[in-house]
DNA sequence: CTCCGCTTTGAAACCGGTTTCAAAAAGTAT
DNA sequence: ATACTTTTTGAAACCGGTTTCAAAGCGGAG
C-alpha cells in the first residue's frame, strides 16, 4: 500500500483543484464548507498524508529543529544532566510538532564544523544550543546565518541573545545560606569555571557569605569540571584545609567528593557537611542522600523549545528574552541538618 | 549573505547548464575535466551550498535517520546505557554524513503514535530502533512502510530482521563461570524480563551452572527492570536466601543491590560476591568497584548506523544480518577475587 | 435587471534541485 | 573523408507541494 497518493490524485478524486486541496490541508479560509468536507472525506478515506519534503520546499519551513550539545565527552557521558535535558527537549519538540535532530560535538573545532554543516544544509527551522564557554564562539556564525536559535544556559555574551537558564546565583546562595543557618562558618566550595552556570553558583555562594559577614577564603575554593573525578580531586585538595562544610556545584562532582571523604575517613554529615547542586538521580541515590539545589531541567528544556517555536512562528527574535527558572533547596541528609533535630 | 545562490545562478556564472552543475555536485561522470574544474571554481568562489530540501525532493533521499528509543522514563533517565548508546549513534551518524533525529517514547501507545508520525512524514531514509519487548510491536508497521531499519538488541521475533546486539548469553555465562571458578556454589542472580538481553543473560547464567553441575535454584533468581530501585528490591528479596554470590544483570541494578547489602550490614566481596553487567561509568565509580561484563556500547551504536547506511545505499535488506558483538569480563573488586591472592 | 464587491475556485508559476532524452561534439574505424 | 560510436551537454520534464492571480460565482443595492 505504499501507493503514491499525491495531492493531484486527491484533487482528482474530490473533483477539485490541487490548490483547493492544499487550502483544506492547511486550514486556510475561502473554501465552501461543503467542499471542504468533501475533500476531507476523500483524504480520510484514502489515508492520504502530504509529503513533507515537497511541502517544505514550497513553503520554506521544515519543522525540524536541531539540538547542539557541545561539551567534553567526559561530561556528556558521565553527567546525567545532558541526558535529562535531551529527554526534556525531545518531549518538548514532540509537543510542539517539531522533529528534533541531535548533534554532539566534543571540541570547538568539531563544533564549528558541525554547525557549518547544519547551517549549510539549510534544513533546520531553528537551533537549541547548550552553552559552555565554547558555545559562545558559535554566536556570530548563528547570527550571520539568520537562523532562529535559543541558548540553554547563559552565554558569556548574552546581549540580545535568547536564552533559558536556571537561577544559578540563587542556587549557590541557597546552598551556602543553608549551611550558614546550620551554624557552619568554615564553608568551602567546589566550583567550576567551565561555564557561566559555574560562575554564577560561585557568585551566589560568595554573596551569601558576604551577606552574613563571613570572610571568603580563597583556599577554601577549589575548581572542577563537572566530572566525578574532578570532584574527587577537588575535595582531596580541600580536606587538609579543614572546611566544616562544602558546597559542591554539581551532583556528579559530589559523588567524587563523597568518595574522597570516605577515603579520608570523614563521615559526611557528622564530620563534614555537604550541599550539592542539580538534584539529579545520583543525589538521592548517594550515600548519604544529598542535600542539593534542585534545578528544573525538564522545565528548562520545554521552555527552550517553546521559545524557539515562538521565534520560528513569529519571526521575531527581538526583544531577546532571558528566561530564568527558579531553583529550590532540597534538604536531605548530607548537610547534617538531621543531627540538629 | 543569506544565500540567494541557486544552481541556476551557478550555471549562469560558469556558463553551463543546471544539469552540468548538478553532475559536478554529485560527482557524476560525463563531464570534461576542464568543465568540471571551471564549475568547481565558481562553486568554491561563491561558497555555494545546494539546498538540501530541493535536492531531496528531487532525489527522494534525505540523509536523515531516526533513532527511536522506547523505554520507560525510569530507564531512559537513570540508566547511563541510553545516553551512551545515543552518543555513539550520534557519532556514527556524523561519520556517515547522516543527520540523526531523536524520538523518545515511554509507552507502547506513545511509541506507535510516534512511529506513525515518523512514517507519515516520509522524511527519513531509515530508522534505528531500540528493542525492548514493546519494540516488537513496531516491526510489522515498519515492514509495511518499507522503510529500512535496524534494531539495537535482538527483537523477540528476529526472523528476517537486521539487528546489532551484544553477546548477552556469553555475558551471563562469563559472569557465572567466574563466580564458580572462584569457588562459590550458591550463586543467585538478579535478572530482568524487560527485554531479550535480560532473557539471554539469564540463559547464560543458567548454562554456566548446568555445565558445572550446579543445580539451579529458582529461589535464587530475582527479577528487576534495570532501575536502581528494582535492583535494591531484588537484592532484599535474595538476602534472606543467603546466596554466596550474585550475578546482577546491569550496573544500575547493581548500585541498588549494593545499597541493599550495605543496609543489611553485608560486606561486598568479603561476605557476598557480586558480578555485574555493562561496565558503564557507575561500575567503576561504585564502592567497591564492580567486577562486570563489558558490553561494547559504542561499537554497537556505530555498527547499527553502518548497517543502516548500507541498507539505505544498496537497498538490500536481505539477507538479514545479525551482528553480535563480543563481551568481556572485567575483574575488579566486588567479586572477591582479590581475597584469593 | 444591472452593477458592484466579496468570496470561492482553478490554472499556472514557483520552490531548487535531479534525471531523462535527444542533440551536439568528439573519437575511432574503415 | 566518411560512417559509426561514444562521450559530453543542455532543454525540459519532474519531484509534490504552496502561492499568486485572474476568472467565475454569488448576494445585495440601486
Amino acid at each position: 500500500m505504499s501507493n503514491k497518493l499525491t495531492i493531484q490524485r486527491i484533487a482528482e478524486l474530490a473533483d477539485v483543484s490541487k490548490a483547493t486541496v492544499s487550502r483544506v490541508l492547511n486550514e486556510y479560509p475561502h473554501v465552501r464548507p461543503e467542499v471542504r468536507e468533501k475533500v476531507q472525506k476523500v483524504i480520510s478515506e484514502t489515508g492520504y498524508q502530504p509529503n513533507n519534503i515537497a511541502r517544505l520546499l514550497a513553503s520554506d519551513r521544515s519543522s525540524i529543529i536541531g539540538l547542539v550539545i557541545s561539551a567534553s565527552a567526559q561530561m556528556v557521558f558521565n553527567d546525567p544532566y545532558f541526558p535529562a535535558l535531551t529527554e526534556a527537549i525531545s518531549r518538548g519538540a514532540a509537543d510542539n510538532n517539531l522533529i528534533l535532530s541531535l548533534f554532539v560535538s566534543y571540541t570547538e573545532k568539531q563544533g564549528r564544523d558541525t554547525l557549518s554543516g547544519i547551517l549549510a544544509a539549510g534544513l533546520f527551522d531553528g537551533l537549541i544550543i547548550t552553552a559552555d564557554h565554547r558555545g559562545d564562539a558559535f554566536i556570530s556564525q548563528l547570527q550571520e546565518a539568520e537562523i532562529p536559535f535559543v541558548f540553554i544556559g547563559r552565554p558569556s555574551e548574552a546581549e540580545g541573545i535568547n536564552y533559558v537558564d536556571a537561577d544559578n546565583v540563587k542556587g549557590g546562595y541557597l546552598a551556602a545560606s543553608h549551611l550558614i543557618d546550620l551554624g557552619y562558618r568554615r564553608i568551602g566550595t567546589i566550583a567550576s569555571d567551565q561555564n557561566t552556570a559555574g560562575d554564577d553558583r560561585l557568585a551566589g555562594y560568595q554573596s551569601a557569605l558576604n551577606e552574613r559577614g563571613i570572610a571568603i577564603e580563597k583556599r577554601l575554593i577549589a575548581f572542577g569540571d563537572y566530572t566525578l573525578e574532578s570532584g574527587y580531586a577537588a575535595m582531596k585538595e580541600l580536606i587538609p584545609r579543614k572546611p566544616e562544610a562544602v558546597f559542591v556545584a554539581s551532583d556528579t562532582m559530589s559523588l567524587g567528593a563523597l568518595r574522597a571523604l570516605r577515603e579520608a575517613g570523614l563521615r559526611v554529615s557528622e564530620d563534614i557537611a555537604l550541599v550539592s547542586h542539580d538534584d539529579l538521580p545520583p543525589a538521592i541515590q548517594a550515600d548519604p542522600p544529598l542535600t542539593t539545589v534542585r534545578q528544573p531541567i525538564a522545565t528548562t528544556g520545554q521552555m527552550a523549545v517553546e521559545k524557539l517555536a515562538q521565534i520560528i512562528m513569529t519571526g521575531k527574535t527581538y526583544p531577546a528574552q532571558h528566561i530564568i527558572n527558579p531553583v529550590k533547596l532540597i534538604v536531605r541528609e548530607s548537610c547534617g541538618a538531621a543531627q540538629f533535630n
